[in-house]
This record gives C-alpha cells, sequence and structure tokens, in this order.
DNA sequence: TCTGGGGTCCTAGGACCC
DNA sequence: TCTGGGGTCCTAGGACCC
C-alpha cells in the first residue's frame, strides 16, 4: 500500500516571524539570537544567508560576513503563537500530522487525496493559506515516506514544492550524497567515506554485515536510507511517546568558579526544571548536573534519589549532592539540570498526606510564576536569590500541548 | 565578542543477582 | 575449586535532530 507524506518546513522560521512583525526589518538581512550575550545565530533571513550568514555561527563571524545584519533577540511566545497556527491550518488536511519541531511537520494524506482530487492540491492549498494568513512562506516535499519527504521538502528553498515518484527514487538516490539523508550526520558520514561509501546509491548497495559491525543496530538502517525505505508512520501527537526527561541548561554570561556562585545557577535552573515538570504532571528519581568547563569540554553526574520528586527545592538539594561530590579544576562556562526516569501522574504512586499538601502549595506558587515570571514567589527557603532564567527557544522546541506528556 | 538549548536513542562497561 | 553466562539496572558519553 503506497502512502503519500507530505513534509512541510517553514522557510526560515524565526526570521521570517519577525520580519512579518515588524515592517522595518523586511528586505533586510536580519538573524534572530538567543536572550544571553554568548550566543549564536538560531536563523537567518534569505536576505542575510546571501552574505553567508548561517545558523549556529557566532555573532562575531556573522558580522564579519554581513556588517550591516540586524539582529533580534528570539521572542518565544511570538513563535508558539505563529507555530499553532500553522499547525492548525495542516490539521484541517488530514487527522495524521506529526509536529517534528516548532516550524516543521509530517502529514500523510494518503486518505485525504480523492477528496482533494491531487497531493498538489493539498499543498497549494497549505501554502497559499499560510502566505495569506501569516505572510509566511514553506517548502513542501512529497514523497511514499518520511524519509523521502524531509528530503524533497529540503530540495526546493525557499517556498518549494518537490514531489518524488516511486519510480524516480533509485535514479535520484544513486549519486545523492550520504550527508544529504536526515539521520546521517557528520560523524557517521565520515565513518563511511573510511568505508569507500559516499553517495546513497553505495551505501544501498553495502553489505549489512560490515555496516552492523561498524555502527551496531543503526547498520540496517543505513542500508535501508540509502535504498530509500522508511517504514515509519507518521505519529500524531496523541499517539506519541511520553517525555521521557526534562532539562534546562544556560551558557553563563562569564565562566565561574566559585561554589557558591554555581549554586545561584543551578537555584535558577531548577526551578525552571521543577516548574515543567509540574506542568507535565511528571517525577523523575533521577537528577542530572551538566558542567562545561571554560575548555568547552562537557561531562554529567546523575544520582538517584529514593522517590521521584519534582519540586524545585528536592532538585535543587539533589543536584547540590552532587557538586559536592565534583572536584572542580577549570571555570565553568555552562551548567545544566536534568530529571530523568520519569513517572506520569496517573501511573504515579499515591501521595502522602503531607506531601501532597506540601505539593499543593508548590502548584499555588506556580500559578502566581506562570503569570509573573520565574522567582516572583518562592518557598522560603529558597528566597536567597532573584533573577530570570534565560528561555531561549529552540527550533526544537514544540507548542504546549502538542508534545505528549502523558495527561489524560 | 569563539563555539545555544531542547530533546531522543544507542553503546560500553560495571555491579549485582541467580 | 582457576573462573559460566544470562539478565537487569545504572552510569557516562556520544551522535543526531531542529
Amino acid at each position: 500500500m503506497t502512502r503519500t507524506i507530505m513534509h512541510i518546513d517553514m522557510n526560515a522560521f524565526f526570521a521570517a516571524v519577525e520580519q512579518q512583525s515588524n515592517p522595518a526589518l523586511r528586505d533586510h538581512p536580519v538573524a534572530v539570537v538567543g536572550s544571553q550575550q554568548r550566543t549564536i545565530i538560531l536563523t537567518s533571513s534569505y536576505e542575510a544567508r546571501k552574505y553567508g550568514v548561517k545558523t549556529g555561527m557566532t555573532l562575531y563571524e556573522a558580522r564579519q560576513k554581513c556588517p550591516q545584519l540586524q539582529l533580534v533577540k528570539a521572542n518565544n511566545r511570538l513563535y508558539t503563537y505563529v507555530s499553532s497556527q500553522i499547525m492548525q491550518i495542516f490539521q484541517d488536511y488530514t487527522p495524521l500530522m506529526e509536529v517534528s519541531s516548532v516550524d516543521e511537520a509530517f502529514l500523510d494524506v494518503s486518505g485525504s487525496l480523492s477528496y482533494y482530487g491531487s497531493v498538489e492540491r493539498i499543498a497549494y492549498l497549505i501554502k497559499s493559506r499560510i502566505k495569506a494568513r501569516l505572510g509566511l512562506i514553506c517548502s513542501v516535499g512529497i514523497a511514499p515516506n518520511k524519509l523521502l519527504a524531509k528530503l524533497a521538502s529540503d530540495m526546493h528553498k525557499p517556498d518549494g514544492l518537490t514531489v518524488i515518484q516511486v519510480e524516480e527514487i533509485p535514479e535520484l538516490l544513486e549519486n545523492l550524497p550520504i550527508g544529504e539523508i536526515c539521520g546521517i550526520g557528520r560523524k557517521t558520514t565520515q565513518k563511511l567515506n573510511r568505508l569507500g561509501i559516499f553517495s546513497c546509491g553505495q551505501l544501498g548497495r553495502f553489505s549489512v554485515i560490515k555496516l552492523r559491525r561498524q555502527f551496531g543496530v543503526i547498520g540496517e538502517q543505513l542500508v535501508l536510507m540509502g535504498r530509500g525505505i522508511d517504514s515509519r508512520p507518521v505519529v500524531s501527537p496523541e499517539q506519541e511517546a511520553e517525555v521521557k526527561t526534562v532539562g534546562h541548561s544556560m551558557t553563563l554570561r562569564k565562566d565561574i568558579s566559585l561554589r557558591e556562585d554555581i549554586a545561584k545557577f543551578l537555584l535558577q535552573l531548577a526551578e525552571m526544571v521543577g516548574r515543567r515538570a509540574r506542568r507535565y504532571g511528571v517525577s523523575g528519581r533521577t537528577v542530572t548536573l551538566i558542567v562545561r568547563r571554560s575548555d568547552f569540554s562537557t561531562f554529567s553526574r546523575q544520582q538517584i534519589q529514593s522517590l521521584p520528586i519534582n519540586s524545585s527545592e528536592d532538585i535543587y538539594y539533589a543536584v547540590l549532592r552532587i557538586l559536592d561530590g565534583l572536584l572542580l579544576t577549570q571555570p565553568v562556562r555552562l551548567l545544566g539540570v536534568r530529571l530523568s526516569n520519569l513517572q506520569h501522574r496517573g501511573r504515579q504512586l499515591l501521595l502522602l498526606q503531607e506531601e501532597r499538601r506540601r505539593e499543593q502549595l508548590t502548584v499555588s506558587l506556580d500559578q502566581v510564576n506562570d503569570r509573573h515570571g520565574e522567582f516572583t514567589v518562592m518557598s522560603g527557603s529558597l528566597l536567597t536569590v532573584k533573577g530570570k532564567g534565560s528561555h531561549v527557544i529552540s527550533p526544537a522546541w514544540r507548542p504546549e500541548g502538542i508534545r505528549n506528556i502523558g495527561v489524560q
């Protein structure tokens, strides 16, 4: 049974949204950056790309390439709102929609074809509605599976519409560089190159046994990728697996060494993680501290708690215990806190009465904080530090409610 | 003014148990 | 008595994605 899968990718999403909301930015080279000083280019407008300004570049590098580049700080709320508008449009054409990030989605339109006449017509309708309503453009890829639909949407940007027919697949893949495939990154490309594999055609013909030896379970998948075979279904938000980790990390404005300074930031991070975990209705038994040193080397240490936790205090003290066991010989550049081994509400054991009361207090504090920002209100023992945590949104971020957090 | 932040999945090695 | 082997859980790190 042949499926018809559509992949839709918003072009230069953050930058385009900014240009749309501020006409003064239109037709100018624009880049969206994180909120902190030490940041990178998150997205650049097509005008900026002409100068070579790309995602991941440092500000210094970007300004070298394009001195008149206009920088805009990421505006999470705005992108959230626009993203949800877009996803709503998608859902008018099929219930089988998978949100893969804030600006990307897969649609299985196999069942909608007869109603609309053709898949090109669905693509046309989606594109024109997004353009009319939000002033944004996107690239659409259409193919028999997700792997190829994603590849197709990348082939023509901006404002592309690319269809890959079943009979075209072998010729298309024969000389396609392996790195073009989603899932084959820099390291895997290098490893495959060392085996003499450069094109998807070569990959698809390579010995599965040898690839398995080199790559483990990925070996089989690699060969299938080379052949353009992919049976993964489009997974709608309701069918999606529950979240497995909740974490926050921040690159500090300046490297720090003092334990009390480190603790201050850990408190902020613990609060952010705790608040999100509570909003998701999850608690976790594993707490991880992530540290990046000034030389950029990064390590993590985790500790299992006797009971699942999600209060900011519990997370903070857990992460402090880990910190106490560390010998830091270098200044710290980045700190991160992660909660994993999650238990979802509903599956959780009944809380003792006292714990429940404590939780209710935490929830009411969260309600105030949700309205006024982090650290407006905190319970007594944590009142020593004030300041807002940074909230850089990433393209991997997804609208609230779109991620399955296991709440009925 | 060198190098963000949110995740998922996989692996290798060790502890521990039967 | 000279050393099996499977299973599970845990830790730390790395690849990859957007």
